[in-house]
RNA sequence: GUGGCUGUAGCUCAGGGGUAGAGCCCCGGAUUGUGAUUCCGGUUGUCGCGGGUUCAAAUCCCGUCAGCCACCCCA
């Protein structure tokens, strides 16, 4: 016998409590882009290969999921947005006002070894912004990014977003005598140094006669190495967040396109993991899409930044508030006398209408039974629908008080009741029957 | 691609040669117009899969697959 069916290897099964989760994060992700004026967009998840062959080279071929489609074309599932960015781009690049700061939520695939933070799919939001030369540029999107680890409820002894200058290490490496071919190699060497031995790391340096000390120096400059990583930082503490912010020139990013500053966002005390990601790229947008513009951007994977949220706790806990919100009704409509159960269904309609998240038996069921479920439910609410009718009765179910009203009333009545059961569980208003508020409709 | 750990009920796990266990969850009842607690009753398994040793294997051995973690990589 068959065990039935598992999920592919890397690949998730969303049940609602996950789903509820992704979307929180998502909501704050599409929240905070819209704050700082930037526009949704959306490309195909499935694209040539060539495409990312052209930005990559063909090693990255072994990390698509590609495959020969029926009309015999070498087609590659997105494993990143980038590359759909700049064709879409250039592609209309005179429809549109300069800078373009375009934001997109969507799925990725990449055929990986899948591990804690890591899977063959996966969501990535990623902002940018395209036609702007300035690091100002890069710091509206640095401070964006910060923005969205506040909006998630992480303070500054939860984060730090570290920058570093891509350019200033071009710079810093001509002036050593580094050609350009092997500029990519040295960045390389430079990128790996903390995971380097400290002899191996002054052996791969050895062909370039730079010493180990000539790169701490470097790195120890800070923002003194560049004018725009000063202007960055200035602008992120005329913004308040300067606290957030830390010049850290080891950071070099493996990718080859950058050509200016560089951030990342790192988790402090959770193991340093790397939450987001990016820099400016002013080459990319012609190398793909054959139109000079300047470009810089970054990405946030859902992975990582799930498992910070869940394993911290104040944003731990601002989730799970949402999560059992979006999984709760506000008013369960009970059917005390079957001969009623009609009148139940227009009660249960006229609540609907006013756009109230309404739920009930659908079967006949015991009464006890149905007041256990509306409080599984996380109703603030009951309404009673008896042989009383047009009568009903409207319970609140937080401070277990019951009122009567005619139908025709029950929408305020309602309403009203929730206002109060609300306050009730968030301790403004006193229970009047003294009775404890309930775990998890409390705080 | 390399290495470590783990696979037993829907979930968390115990059992380490002698007929498969506990808690939680779920369902029903005590309770025919009111939720909690409690109590009673009930369902669920080729012990990941294949082979070997043995009178006898969930248990020991070999292999394999899957999951987790780390390395490599990370657009």
């Amino acid at each position: 016998m068959a065990k039935g069916f598992q999920t592919l290897k890397g690949f998730r099964d969303f049940y609602p409590e996950d789903c509820a989760a992704r979307n929180y994060i998502f909501n704050t992700w599409r929240r905070v882009a819209h704050r700082y004026g930037f526009v949704e967009y959306e490309g195909p998840v499935l694209e040539p290969t060539d495409l990312y062959k052209k930005k990559s080279g063909d090693e990255i071929v072994g990390q698509l999921f590609c495959f020969t489609d029926k009309g015999d074309r070498d087609v590659s599932m997105r494993p990143e947005l980038t590359p759909t960015l700049a064709r879409m781009a250039a592609a209309r690049q005179r429809d549109f006002k300069k800078p373009l700061r375009w934001f997109s939520i969507g799925q990725f695939f990449r055929y990986e070894k899948h591990q804690k933070g890591r899977g063959r799919e996966f969501y990535q939001f990623n902002c940018d912004i395209l036609g702007e030369e300035s690091a100002a540029a890069d710091a509206e999107l640095a401070a964006l990014a910060v923005d969205i680890m506040r909006e998630l409820g992480f303070n500054e002894e939860d984060f730090r977003l570290r920058i570093s200058d891509r350019q200033a290490w071009t710079n810093f490496a001509t002036d050593k005598g580094v050609s350009d071919e092997d500029l990519s190699t040295f960045l390389q060497i430079v990128d790996k140094m903390e995971r380097t031995k400290p002899e191996d790391f002054a052996k791969a340096l050895a062909p370039f006669s730079i010493e180990p000390t000539d790169i701490e120096a470097f790195i120890a400059s800070g923002a003194d190495a560049s004018e725009n990583l000063q202007l960055i930082v200035n602008d992120l503490t005329a913004r308040g967040m300067g606290d957030y912010v830390e010049v850290d020139l080891s950071i070099v990013r493996g990718l080859a396109y950058y050509t200016g500053p560089v951030f990342e966002i790192f988790d402090i005390g959770k193991g340093m993991r790397a939450v987001a990601g990016g820099g400016r790229y002013d080459q990319l947008l012609g190398l793909i899409g054959g139109v000079d513009m300047a470009a810089c951007g970054f990405a946030m994977g859902d992975m990582v930044i799930t498992d910070l949220v869940r394993e911290t706790e104040e944003p731990g806990e601002m989730m799970a508030e949402v999560v059992a919100e979006s999984q709760s009704v506000e008013v369960y409509v009970v059917v005390a006398d079957e001969e009623k159960r009609p009148e139940a269904s227009r009660v249960i309609q006229l609540l609907r209408d006013s756009d109230l998240r309404v739920a009930s038996s659908m079967t006949p069921t015991k009464l006890g039974k149905q007041f256990q479920t509306a409080e599984q439910m996380g109703a603030y609410c009951a309404v009673l629908i008896g042989s009383e009718y047009p009568q009903v009765t409207v319970k609140n179910l937080v401070a277990r008080e019951e009122n009567t009203c005619d139908v025709e009333e029950v929408v305020d009545e309602v309403t009203d009741t929730i206002v109060e059961s609300e306050m009730v569980s968030l301790g403004i208003l006193d229970n009047p029957e003294g009775v404890e508020a309930e775990e998890g409709k409390s705080s």
